[in-house]
DNA sequence: CATAATTCTGTTGATATCAACCTATTTAGT
DNA sequence: ACTAAATAGGTTGATATCAACAGAATTATG
């Protein structure tokens, strides 16, 4: 019914496929490199992003990571298990509840980070462009 | 424990999370413009990699998809259970499966192509960079 | 040809993703 | 102040993602 040319086409030129595919090959290489510290490519963006002076608002944090409200509530959900996050009533706004790192997520990141260093800097060299500001500023663009 | 400045140094470098954050938006657009034939993105791309001339195997196709396994064999379930694909025992080789498009998956991916087309077009527009042969060259060798 | 290694896939359990629908709170309009 | 609209999150149900483990078939080796 589709021709395969126009298949191959597709193929070639879907930047929704092209992303989605080194969106899960990132996600396992930096899934493997942060396992011995106990998390994920996803919860180590979290928290890092918790790392700030004053604890942000889940929409806050959502709206950063270009991630639904939903998904976020339950990435939290781990986290807030294993004691490296509070999650808290804004007392400003009892709508909203104020995501902060506890001790222990904060030295979970302190450990994170230099394996982040080592493997982002293998992934940069990996791009034929040589350019990572441009990669960047495009996937920026698509968000 | 972590300096406020080496979290905005992460949150702006970090491939992994622009990757994902345009991955999540991406999949958000053309889940929602592909609704009316009632694909996901991921089954969009999965059911043209099944468009060829003879049906694959579940390694090769997961292989070209950059995707687990494990994964593929959850996502063709529903697409199974609708009768856009069939999933058939490999003749040559019994340990493998062959995936063939049915004549109703076909036809749902006949309808989603055009929509597909104006999508990618109006995603194109979206570069600053102006260039996406170079973005889709990054993003392969991330793959 | 027997058996060991490899290959292809499935199952389970955990987290991730989002739409649709829901409640509670705050804000705006009158 | 009262009510309507807007805002912040939560819940449910479906699909997506992968690691760890396991089974069945094939291939390689001696």
């Amino acid at each position: 019914m589709i021709p395969f040319e126009t298949t191959l086409h597709v193929r070639d030129a879907c930047l929704c496929l092209h992303v989605q595919r080194a969106a899960r090959a990132l996600a396992r290489r930096f899934d493997e490199a942060l396992r011995p510290v106990g998390l994920t490519n996803g919860q180590f963006s979290l928290l890092m992003s918790l790392n700030r002076p004053a604890p942000p608002s889940m929409g806050a944090v959502a709206s950063l990571l270009a991630m639904d409200r939903t998904t976020l509530t339950a990435a939290l959900k781990p986290l807030e298990r294993r004691g490296l996050i509070e999650i808290l009533v804004d007392p400003e706004d009892k709508r909203s509840r104020l995501l902060k790192l506890t001790p222990a997520g904060s030295a979970t990141l302190a450990k994170a980070v230099p394996i982040w260093k080592r493997e982002h800097m293998s992934v940069e060299a990996l791009l034929p462009s040589l350019d990572p500001d441009r990669l960047r500023q495009d996937l920026q663009a698509l968000s």
